[in-house]
RNA sequence: CGGGGCGUAGCGCAGUCUGGUAGCGCGACGGUUUUGGGUACCGUAGGUCGCGAGUUCGAAUCCCGCCGCCCCGACCA
């Protein structure tokens, strides 16, 4: 993408309602525009993350053996009054009447909704284990939104359902989960914590939030810091072999990590105190357990190998996809801007023509424009008529994790200078091999 | 929902107390200049002062009502 065709209406000045450094990145970098309390547009460069972070999740579900569908974002609230919950999910639901004085609602979440699907089409044990998930806007009228998108009204989520037969077959469910996740936020550059949390409305007896660890999330965590450095790496875990998964999980749930709702000050204080922190997360996702509490309300029973009828086994996974724009940039940014990590990252790589309009440097960005997008790397041209200046300030603003600059004085020596935006270090080579290396550094995050 | 604050040009703000035809910086646009980390200068355009109803000769400013947004708290898969 060449800049002078984008849209990209970045701010040099701060936005007065912005007070958090996530929120004011997002909005100086031309992501995003409120629309409303907790209601944003997606400008065309928080887009492109918001979709990479999106095919990541997928990724990750599909590998893990998940399936995508898509439900509606508007729900009868039939379907909610047959589990309960049209009654107890309170003001944080938004309530909708139609033409035809039909009651309606913007689904806050899709138990119900997954739950009419299931029951209406499969019937037999034959048919399991399935989870099904899907990635869609939410709605929950929140009495104060905040913080930009870690906090809107209107949120994206992957929300994702399990249906087992037993309850070891759905507690396997929610490992597999687990682990997906973990390699999920890995893959953004993330470190996402497990921690025992509280069930909440949902239910259930088995609950993780994931937690990335910043000044500015909303949770107080307690945690003992070796958890911090587990990783899951490239390490290939079989999604279907339940041992190996649930070793997994044992591997990272196994040191003390809590929020405050399950805190236990006795378990906390045995953490040799070197160990022993105390500090704030922002919650980018929660997997539950929760039995039968949908499958008996709503009639989703299968006839068992005894032929037998049993109401299915279920759990809920999510992900909240829109958050973690906000989560990464608290997690990885400096005082001149957003750090993208590569695996989210809007462009590979930024082009920044030193001397616009200097024949050499024009035709230099465009034959590295052309390699790049060639190699799939489809590169930012800064191709305006701009001071050097700017032009690195915009660069380190939006946050491409790359930069190659472009200056008549590097050309007489046949080279262009490739500048990691995380350390600020540069190094001159030829364009070739700035391609070449670029390409290298990608190829672990296809 | 309790408490606090703010709505004036695209963005950041002054002007409101003490009523008299709306200003600054940045940005945009045009020009000159400059050219390896947000150049300097000159010029131009851009505003129903959140909305409505009052008081007044006259309202951004005073009064009343409403709307929107932000912050703290409570709430919150």
């Amino acid at each position: 993408m060449r800049l002078s065709r984008y849209f990209l209406p970045v701010l040099k000045e701060n936005p007065a309602e912005a007070q958090i450094v996530s929120h004011r990145y997002m909005l100086r970098a031309g992501m995003i525009k409120q629309q409303a309390a907790g209601i944003y547009s997606w400008l065309p460069l928080g887009l492109r993350v918001l979709n990479r972070i999106q095919d990541i999740v997928n990724q990750e579900q599909i590998r893990a053996g998940h399936i995508p569908l898509l439900m509606p974002t508007l729900q009868p609230a039939d379907l909610w009054r047959e589990s309960g919950r049209y009654d107890d999910y309170g003001q944080e639901m938004l309530r909708i009447t139609d033409r035809q004085k039909r009651e309606m609602l913007y689904g806050p979440t899709n138990e119900e909704m997954i739950t009419d699907i299931f029951r209406a089409h499969v019937t037999s044990y034959k048919d399991l284990p399935l989870t099904l998930y899907h990635i869609q806007w939410k709605f929950r009228d929140e009495m104060r939104p905040r913080f930009g998108v870690m906090r809107g009204r209107e949120f994206l989520m992957k929300d994702g359902y399990n249906f087992d037969i037993d309850k070891d077959a759905a507690l396997h469910a929610y490992n597999r989960h687990m682990v997906s996740y973990l390699r999920t936020y890995e893959r953004m550059g993330l470190t996402a914590i497990p921690m025992r949390a509280a069930s909440g409305p949902i239910g259930g007896d088995n609950t993780h939030e994931f937690l990335v660890l910043a000044q500015t999330g909303e949770s107080e965590v307690f945690y003992d810091d070796r958890v911090t450095a587990l990783k899951l790496g490239a390490r290939d875990v079989d999604y279907d072999d339940r041992a190996a998964v649930a070793k997994v999980c044992e591997e990272f749930t196994t040191l003390y990590a809590r929020t405050d709702e399950t805190h236990d000050e006795a378990a906390f204080n045995a953490i040799p105190e070197a160990h022993r922190k105390v500090g704030r997360g922002i919650e980018v996702g929660q997997i539950f357990y929760f039995g039968t509490k949908y499958s008996e309300s709503m009639g989703a029973t299968v006839v068992a190998p005894d032929g037998s009828k049993v109401p299915v086994e279920m759990g809920s996974h999510g992900i909240g996809v829109s958050r973690l724009l906000g989560a990464i940039i608290e997690a990885s940014h400096d005082d001149k801007g957003i750090i993208w990590p590569e695996g989210v990252t809007p462009f590979p790589v930024g082009i920044v023509n030193l001397k616009q309009g200097d024949s050499a440097a024009d035709a230099a960005c465009m034959g590295l424009y052309k390699a790049l997008t060639a190699a799939g790397l489809e590169p930012l041209y800064d191709d305006r008529d701009e001071r050097a200046g700017a032009k690195f300030a915009t660069m380190d603003l939006i946050g491409l994790p790359w930069r190659i600059t472009v200056g008549p004085r590097g050309l007489e020596k046949g080279v262009v200078e490739l500048t990691s935006r995380r350390t600020g270090e540069s190094e001159e080579m030829s364009p070739e091999a700035a391609v070449a290396r670029v390409a290298q550094i990608y190829a672990g995050h296809r």
